[in-house]
RNA sequence: GCGGAUAUGGCGUAAUCGGUAGCCGCGCCAGACUUAGGAUCUGGUUCCGAGAGGAGUGGGGGUUCGAGUCCCCCUAUCCGCACCA
């Protein structure tokens, strides 16, 4: 009988859908286990083979994990929020919800081929308004709380308000975009506008002015994780720095929690350091420098910490305070207005504004460019009492710490290319020798280590820089100018979106004065919970308005009216009970942050997800997916967890305990070369001699097999080519290959729909994983796929004689359950440790063995077929049922090793005299120590070594023999 | 610049505990069956050497009876961050 793959695998297919056997409860006496695949956006190119590729990966592990009795959550959905959609919308007129339902079929189409135990019944899709109103509901529940960082916790905002309300700000500690200081008695004075301005300052999901990548091609704003070297990562387009009135997420106020959840999570090093990079923590001192205002003098200095006479900065070097030659702050700086001399002052504006305007790519690409200029003020070293000059330059970023420094050239590269720059002193404060000091003006580059001693440095000289830094902090912090400090290079995520094709935010703005929406006398106000969601609306069109509002500004039916609590016509806004709406929409993040939830409760209309079905699954046990998200999705949602956390929603606080990041699958092109002095002549790739002669051209992957071109195939691929010659080696055209971007310019696509059709869904998944370790990015290479597919071949031959014959009904011999044990053993580990490349090449050698030994026995293949299913469910299940079975193979259990088929029958031994290893010694693995002593004795290789008969004799079995003589 | 990872035949890779490096597959070579082979099967295939033998896991050093594996230094490639004080 023959491997009719492409039969088979729809049979099943179709009864797996008929039977519902991928379908999941919560709940039940089996222990649970969660996997989940970072769904996909629905492309209009549909998938490529790089897609399914981790996907293959949990769906085996899942399918292990559920035969080995669990009950196995893996879902699928779509991330179809997205610009792809939205720009294509505007290409043509096509609504965005059309194309990605499109997609999403033919995404459907494509998995349903490889055979996935997706539980389908479960599906989310971020664009479904049963979904995003969970995605408003969670936004609204962090308009609707603060973090407070004594209870280290996100807190209800009224209970803050009943704070303000009996002690204003005093003894507060809550994260906030800018430290305030009120009495109980000004916050009660204020009207409902004020104190909703307030407020805003704590909320955890907050709108402000604040400085965001802007997008002009894309007419929107992006994250700092959605841009590039100045560029959008969609796209490739130019991005400026803003000022704009933007909903923000103040994931900042987690940072800590960001980093120390880190450390309960099994992700691999490499992503964990990528996050801690992202979060940059950095621990140092804040430090108050008093203005030298007037020839003051620190003893004139009556308020160190009045912010009209002093400034703070940040440093992660305290130690290095001694060392301070010049102050910069950022061309931002409130402060430069105040402090630059008459004589300096047009010079100042100048490059303050120049500052201003360069483009966010600009200044990047001119990193390495000193600008600057001086102020004319000085600042007293509170420490050393110098008056020291202060300068502004772009290169103090106003976006960390407090926007200002002290430049202390002699220690930090930056300052010393800012000193050499301008011709400022250089001062050395640390040597890496006690007392050992050099001419820093000879000096090629800054020491910035921190190691080595202090130096010229007060109290602290002699001490080692870690104690420096230690004792400098103390003693600023006993003059009560300063402090230790934590700063984070993690900033808030711009929650906030110019465009159409995203959630809408449920937020109209309850006017006070005017109808005007993002304006000071309007208040932010979150339509009721229980009239969620609130619906996109249609719009005529999903470009800009003509005012250069957000798409929904064209938005019809885009109003709210707080008497029906309903969406009503813009026209009807009369400021007094209908009110404007938001026009902005939220990020693509927004959607993703909390799918994983929803999975376990995918059809609640009455909670984002029932108690029950967190406290079952509890948390995803396993994920996949790509490390792009690294600094995006994965901090994202690890932070909308911890605040469902917080509001008791979710019952752990870390939501992804393992994550494996599948690596990329590249494409691998190839190429023909031409002559350049001849169009015609394309030169066999062995036979080139210089490569300066010949232009290598893309070459379509379909025309090439094992880098062998197929020249009717090339000539007819395009015009130009008809009448190409060629020089061959060996009567073939050898092509050459590189390893690219899978991309349709450089025709290596492929497609898995094609390979399914050619080899099976299940070579298709073997191949997948034998191409190499899932981590690890790897080419696409088709040229091994056919041994795979052999393999499936003789697979499926190895039961013919199990099922024609009464030879099923032979017990199996020792030897075939040997090799039946030893691969449950290995096949076992294998998926464990996720190492499924080495499973299949296991596979092989397992069937190869078999059908070497005639192997006709139920009782080891019927188990085979078990441990193939995760791997290749196709055949397995054809196979469980041509032998007899009526229920399906996913139904099955995991066969169990019997460790008295492990035993080896022989053991290898070094064999040691007088300590040293001489030799190997093979043994029977059940051998005494009398049994040792003989085969030392009697082995060839002894006479070299052992003279008359040893004194001592130590067998430690399965490890060593060492004989004393 | 900082941080992380990787390096093994012609190619993808394996070696889970420090114990005969190169399993499995591709490719290649030879053979069988064939009118034929881009089908199937059998055998061979790290390199040098006719052979005996020798060399060999990016390079150099170290620990060890023994190192692809552990330690130190270097090189190359890939990835992440990048004026973050």
């Amino acid at each position: 009988m023959d491997y009719n793959y492409n039969e088979i695998e729809q049979k099943w297919q179709e009864w797996w859908r008929k039977e519902g056997v991928y379908k999941v409860e919560n709940g039940g006496d089996k222990p649970h286990f969660y996997v989940l695949d970072m769904f996909p956006y629905p492309s209009g190119a549909g998938l490529h083979v790089g897609h399914p590729l981790g996907y293959i990966a949990s769906d085996i592990y899942s399918r292990y994990k559920r035969l080995q009795g669990f009950n196995v959550l893996h879902p699928m959905g779509y991330d179809a929020y997205g610009l792809p959609a939205e720009q294509y919308a505007i290409q043509t007129g096509q609504h965005p919800a059309i194309t990605t339902e499109k997609n999403i079929s033919r995404y459907r189409e494509q998995l349903d081929k490889i055979g996935f135990s997706f539980d389908w019944s479960r599906e989310v899709r971020t664009c479904e308004p049963k979904y995003y109103k969970w995605t408003q509901w969670t936004f609204l529940q962090m308009f609707k709380h603060y973090y407070d960082n004594g209870a280290n916790k996100a807190l209800p905002i009224a209970s803050l308000v009943e704070r303000f309300a009996k002690q204003g700000t005093k003894d507060l500690d809550a994260a906030c975009t800018e430290v305030l200081d009120f009495s109980a008695e000004e916050w009660n004075s204020w009207d409902e506008a004020k104190q909703q301005q307030v407020l805003m300052n704590y909320r955890l999901a907050y709108l402000a002015d604040i400085p965001v990548n802007w997008c002009a091609e894309l007419g929107t704003v992006l994250a700092n994780d959605e841009v590039v070297n100045g560029l959008s990562v969609r796209g490739g387009y130019p991005v400026e720095r803003k000022l704009m009135r933007q909903w923000s997420l103040r994931v900042s106020a987690y940072a800590q929690r960001l980093v120390d959840g880190l450390e309960q999570i099994d992700w691999t090093d490499s992503l964990k350091e990528i996050q801690r990079n992202w979060i940059g923590r950095s621990e140092g001192a804040a430090v108050w420098f008093p203005l030298a205002n007037d020839g003051k003098d620190l003893k004139d200095v009556k308020d160190l910490k009045d912010p009209k006479t002093s400034f703070e900065i940040f440093t992660t070097r305290p130690d290095t305070i001694f060392g301070v030659t010049f102050m910069v702050l950022c061309p931002e700086h409130e402060l430069i207005d105040q402090i630059t001399t008459p004589e300096q002052k047009a010079e100042v504006e100048a490059y303050v504004t120049w500052a201003k305007n360069r483009s966010e790519r600009e200044r990047q690409a001119e990193v390495k460019k000193v600008s600057g200029v001086f102020t004319g003020a000085y600042a007293i070293n509170p420490l050393t009492e110098e008056k020291i000059p202060i300068w502004v330059s772009d290169y103090v970023l106003a976006g960390y710490g407090t926007g200002a420094i002290m430049a202390v050239p002699a220690h930090d590269s930056r300052d010393f290319a800012f000193a050499r720059h301008f011709n400022l002193p250089i001062r050395q404060v640390v040597s890496l020798e006690k007392d050992v000091v050099s001419d820093p003006s000879t000096w090629e580059e800054s020491m910035d280590a921190k190691t080595g001693y202090s130096v010229n440095s007060g109290f602290v000289t002699g001490m080692k820089v870690k104690e420096a830094m230690a004792a400098v902090i103390d003693h600023i912090e006993k003059m009560g100018i300063g402090h230790r400090t934590v700063n984070y290079r993690l900033r808030d995520a711009i929650f906030s979106r110019q465009r159409y094709w995203g959630e809408p935010f449920p937020i109209y703005y309850r006017n006070v004065e005017c109808g005007m929406r993002n304006e000071e006398f309007s208040i932010p106000t979150p339509i009721p919970e229980e009239c969620l969601p609130l619906e996109l609306p249609e719009v005529s069109e999903f470009k800009p308005t003509a005012t250069g509002e957000p798409p929904l500004g064209h938005a019809k039916k885009w109003a709210w009216d707080t008497k029906t609590n309903t969406v009503v016509d813009v026209s009807d806004i009369d400021n007094k009970t209908v009110f404007p709406l938001e026009l902005s929409t939220m990020p693509g993040f927004a959607g993703s942050s909390g799918y994983y939830l929803r999975y376990m409760d995918p059809h609640n209309d009455e909670a984002y997800f029932s108690k029950d079905a967190v406290g079952y699954w509890q948390k995803v046990d396993l994920y996949v997916g790509g490390a792009e998200h690294a600094s995006g999705h994965l901090i994202y949602a690890r932070f909308w967890n911890k605040f469902l956390h917080d509001i008791g929603m979710s019952v752990v606080e870390e939501p992804f305990q393992k994550l494996i990041n599948q690596g990329m699958i590249q494409g691998r092109s190839n190429f023909v070369y031409r002559s350049k002095t001849d169009n015609t002549l394309f030169i066999s790739k062995g036979l080139i001699k210089n490569m300066d002669d010949v232009t290598p051209i893309h070459v379509d992957i379909n025309i090439v097999d094992n880098d062998v071109l197929d020249i009717e195939k090339f000539r007819q691929w395009r015009p130009e080519f008809s009448d190409a010659r060629f020089e061959l080696e060996e009567g073939k055209y050898i092509c050459g290959w590189e390893v690219e971007k899978m991309s349709k310019s450089m025709y290596n696509v492929q497609n898995p729909d094609d390979l399914v059709a050619r080899y099976g869904a299940d070579t298709l998944r073997l191949y997948e994983m034998f191409l190499g370790p899932v981590e690890q990015a790897k080419p696409w290479d088709t040229n091994g796929i056919e041994g795979v597919h052999r393999f499936l071949k003789k697979f499926w031959k190895l039961y013919d004689n199990c099922l024609t014959a009464q030879a099923g009904q032979a017990g199996p011999t020792k030897e075939e359950l040997k090799v039946l044990h030893h691969t449950i053993k290995k096949i076992t580990d294998d998926i464990e440790r996720f190492s499924f490349n080495t499973s299949v090449s296991n596979f092989m050698i397992t069937t190869n063995q078999l059908t070497d030994l005639k192997c006709s026995s139920r009782e080891v293949l019927e188990p085979m077929a078990v441990l193939i299913a995760p791997f290749a469910p196709h055949i397995a299940e054809e196979l469980w049922h041509q032998l007899g079975h009526a229920d399906s193979v996913c139904d099955a259990q995991w066969p169990v090793c019997d460790p008295q088929f492990l035993v080896e029958d022989t053991v290898k031994y070094p064999v040691q005299f007088n300590g040293k290893m001489r030799f190997m010694l093979e043994l029977p693995a059940d051998s005494t120590q009398e049994d040792a002593v003989k085969a030392v004795k009697e082995a060839p290789e002894s006479a070299k070594w052992l003279t008359g008969e040893p004194k001592k004799v130590i067998f430690v079995p399965k490890k060593i023999i060492n004989i004393v003589c």
